[in-house]
DNA sequence: CTGAAAGCGCTTACAG
DNA sequence: CTGAAAGCGCTTACAG
């Protein structure tokens, strides 16, 4: 049976630092300042309810010790963390099919968390398929205070997360309802760029995409550019064709399937930037056939690596960034007032002009609609 | 003052649901069980010293009734949060600097400190500089068991890092020492890089890169590639050029100055895939020369962003999720056991053949180094 | 405005 | 193998 302190837990156990006192708890701070811990506490809260000459002595006194407070006393205590949950979907290392556009929304998250004094943790649930397999504390423990799901999450794993004790945004994912999610108007975004072409001048879309339309694979965002396009090119009474064909398929990617597809009149959609950047490689690699002189593209999705890699490309623009620092807000705002529930958001996209898609001629244009190639 | 209750605290505080009780604490467990809290506890660490029928017969019944350890209790005894703070830098949203690549270290970090029960903590860093701006609580409160800090990191974060009173691990950094240290090396990657293009018979290495040789915003790696490129193209007896220039201006990519390096002969080596990207467009839309037939280029670096945006670059690859799992590996070795210090890891790369460079006929090459153009 | 007391849910050293 | 007791460092409701 150890001895018993009860006037000052803790108190004794201040280890010393270059001559100083480093103080391990609001005990040893207390004594150092000749008051209660309770007071410490409150100083070190900022509440009101202490002289204000000695609140800032403690405050001084905390800060040149070098005090750190026990982050895990206090979310005991509060019953709260102040950590949230990003959930991240193919990370798995045997696979690492890992999106790197969901960097860009976890760097938004966690500006806007940071803000408010949350941490953000990151939890691979690539394989929390199999019971079995070891899954992170963060399902199995009360450890966050809330989760945010990002991008597709299958769903076994969205019954799992519904079923935790916390709230959870869906940010950019497939799943939607009328609250706590947040999305991109991908729909919007192919009509913006089947404007941009008609107002160019060309005169037929064709649609580059994924061909799984709304298999489990398919994130809605590619779902939803291929309906966008075909529905305002047909509102628009422009032909409309449709290449469906495996980004990452090299066969897929045999030339001659598309040389008769590209001419001055033709204005090229593509779902995301890796279509457009095979297209116009392969376009003038074998033909010499150049995206903005003797074909028009515009693409339904910006990103980081396409103003590294494809910076002249004629694009929609989502800022992922901010779609992250809006979902990290959407989740503040149910953990300060959990009801009413915080309805859905879908973003507008913004264009960026490039020089992937030019004024076409109106005459050669309309010359062009009939032979085929004009000018 | 409360009613105290010392046989059982946080009992009778179960809840329920649908139609079960919900235990919130290891008390609740035990009351439900006929045991003590101590043999609830000991049970559902598998202790040996609690009989193995009592131990099976109190796990069941916690998987059952969907008991949740309560983190922040455990992490206050035991002293460990069993948690980690990934340093990002550059992730300011005023500016927007982040480098996508340092995903794929996080997700390597994250994989293996996953399989040992340890989180990711995110802590952008961006604007520590200034003390009165708002810091991550991982700084100021006792919170995560390490640091691991993630490329280039400003000196007076770093000494702000290395008086936290935790190991921290520098993976892919400006800061290197003989121990905590993990990086890939990057000469080797560009001798490798000069020793392909010498293989398939290029007679002159020219380097682009980035010019800030070695100013407070270089990483370690342009540095290192520079250098190696030099001194291995020196060491072969090839003339060698460079051409550094700031990536992302474009005055700086005036197509001019390019002409002229281009031929059969010459065999480019690229700090990064940004430079190749660059390059390889102004060349085929402006004289439409074409990397591996018209000149040879080789990149020292890979990247997921690389196989989506110029799969057929030839370049040296380093596994940045490798990188990250070592760097979670030795985190964790640091923890297991704090002295000796963990020695630092030099990776070394691999190289991915392409398409950019190719064998150079013998004939041709010699007659292409006296002509400027060959065959 | 200040303080003594209770308790958050867990782990551990010790006694039986 | 099991249990009673103490304590981790903090916050909060209450009394003065």
């Amino acid at each position: 049976m150890r001895a018993l302190n009860p006037g000052s837990p803790g108190s004794g156990t201040g280890m010393k630092k270059s001559g100083k006192i480093l103080p391990k708890t609001q005990g040893d701070l207390a004594r150092l300042a000749g008051v209660t811990r309770v007071t410490v506490n409150k100083a070190l809260a900022g509440h009101a309810s202490v002289n204000s000459e000695t609140r800032e002595r403690i405050c001084l006194l905390a800060r040149e010790l070098g005090y750190r407070p026990n982050a895990a006393a206090r979310a005991m205590v509060t019953r709260q963390s102040k950590a949230i949950g990003a959930l991240l979907i193919n990370t798995d290392p045997a696979f690492r099919l890992y999106n790197l556009t969901t960097y860009e929304i976890i760097l938004g998250i966690n500006a806007r968390l940071q803000e408010d004094g949350y941490l953000l943790n990151l939890v691979n649930v690539a394989d929390l398929g199999d019971d079995t397999g070891r899954q992170s504390r963060v399902f199995t423990e009360h450890l966050v205070d809330g989760l945010i799901a990002i991008g597709r999450i299958p769903d076994a794993i969205s019954r799992h997360v519904q079923e935790m004790p916390v709230p959870c945004i869906w940010a950019d994912g497939n799943t939607w309802s009328a609250e706590h999610c947040i999305r991109r108007d991908e729909r919007q975004a192919a009509a913006l760029a089947v404007d941009e072409l008609v107002r160019l001048g060309y005169r037929e879309i064709v649609f580059f995409g994924s061909p799984t339309l709304s298999g489990p694979d398919m994130h809605y965002s590619m779902v939803d550019r291929h309906e966008g396009a075909r529905s305002a090119a047909l509102e628009r009474g422009l032909p409309f064709r449709e290449m469906l064909l495996d980004r990452d398929d090299a066969a897929a990617w045999e030339p001659g399937r598309f040389k008769k597809i590209l001419s001055k009149t033709t204005g090229i959609v593509t779902g995301d930037a890796v279509f457009a950047r095979r297209l116009s490689d392969l376009a003038v690699l074998h033909w010499g056939l150049k995206a903005g002189l003797d074909y028009g593209m515009d693409c339904c999705d910006d990103s980081r690596m396409i103003l590294q890699f494809y910076p002249q490309l004629c694009r929609v623009s989502f800022s992922r960034f901010d779609l992250g620092f809006k979902a990290g807000e959407m989740m503040l705002d149910c953990l300060r007032q959990p009801e009413p529930l915080c309805p859905s958001q879908k973003l507008s996209g913004q264009w960026i002009s490039g020089e992937t898609a030019q004024k076409q001629p109106v005459a050669a244009a309309r010359t062009a609609a009939g032979t085929g190639r004009g000018r």
